[in-house]
DNA sequence: GGTGGGGCTGATACACTGTAACATGGACCG
DNA sequence: CGGTCCATGTTACAGTGTATCAGCCCCACC
């Protein structure tokens, strides 16, 4: 899947966010779309006196166009254009910004990364959903596991900096419709 | 070609003192050493009616020497000898069954992989602990965290098929010691 | 005994992911 | 105007993982 195969004409000079692939349920996210992450993400640059550049403001909303996990050279691929070339590097180094301050998640299962609307910290115990079939994600946040993965980790002696939580399998629309290839 | 590795290997011990990586209790694990990760897994291969060649066994064997996160290429150069040179892609290969097998893991966040002395299902809620200031890892089960997960799914009308939990910080070995930023 | 097939390994090449190093340009400050 | 910091552009390269073809070994089968 690794691959520039299907790219879902999104975008042309202008970044026109439509928003036209709800194929996930979505719910958990608030349903923010592009734009709104956007905004967020600008707004809070001005509060922490940052610059949110067009490099930076271009790369997010990519990502945050896609609902699902887009690789660093899908992003630059999809923002380069006749007149302008984006370099995975310059992209990379956006991604490293957007990751620090919270504006996107990287998904280490697949190396790619996905925006993010929400105003968790850094610490909040987040729960990436991959589906399988659709190739979208979702985010969620997960109270009872999270206190119940502190404990385990107090436990052990285990004193936590970050954490990766990622499942892979069907999301309710995909199973509900049956797409996974059999199944009914 | 790519024998250009700057990275910190071996360090193995030789110092009474090793700040190495027997570090953690390991209790989980059952206390098994590498031999018996092999062993098992030679039984296993067996019972399931499958080969465990020289190579699966070498490349076994040379993660379950290490405690730690062993990339693929790591491994390869451990194997390599004069007279013998074991590329990349056959360790790829055999990583690859061993996976399959659940004789070890891979670690997303560190494009890496551990042995594994357990015998749980690929479907065990399994943790991964990885201490920032020593570099070893300690794999864990931990049934709340994963009954808390599987509720949070359910609810969530998502269908799991495999989950990544890892967790990085400090393990209590380490911050007994206070490595934190000494010692080197 | 010969033969063919399947699984494993060797080897080369290549694709994808990520980083280092250096140069340029703009904004701010003296 | 000159200097500094930050962001970006550019090139090169390291690290990770796969595709593909070829040779080998074991084993079933003739």
């Amino acid at each position: 899947m690794r691959g520039h195969a299907q790219r879902e004409q999104g975008q042309e000079d202008g970044h026109g966010q439509e928003h036209g692939h709800d194929h996930h349920g979505h719910d958990a996210c608030g349903g923010h779309g592009a734009g709104d992450v956007v905004e967020r993400a600008e707004r809070l640059c001005q509060t922490r006196g940052l610059q949110f550049t067009r490099l930076r403001r271009d790369v997010l909303a990519a990502v945050a166009a896609e609902h699902k996990p887009l690789g660093a050279y899908d992003i630059a691929e999809r923002m380069s254009a006749p007149g302008r070339r984006v370099a995975a590097v310059s992209v990379y180094r956006a991604l490293d910004f957007l990751t620090e301050q919270g504006f996107v998640h990287r998904i280490s299962s697949r190396n790619a990364f996905v925006s993010c609307g929400h105003d968790h910290g850094e610490g909040a115990g987040l729960v990436f959903l991959i589906c399988r079939t659709c190739g979208g994600i979702d985010e969620m946040t997960a109270p009872a596991v999270e206190s119940a993965l502190d404990q385990t980790l107090a436990g052990a002696g285990f004193t936590p900096t970050s954490r990766i939580l990622e499942v892979e399998g069907e999301c309710g629309a995909c199973r509900g419709r049956g797409d996974a290839g059999e199944n009914a």
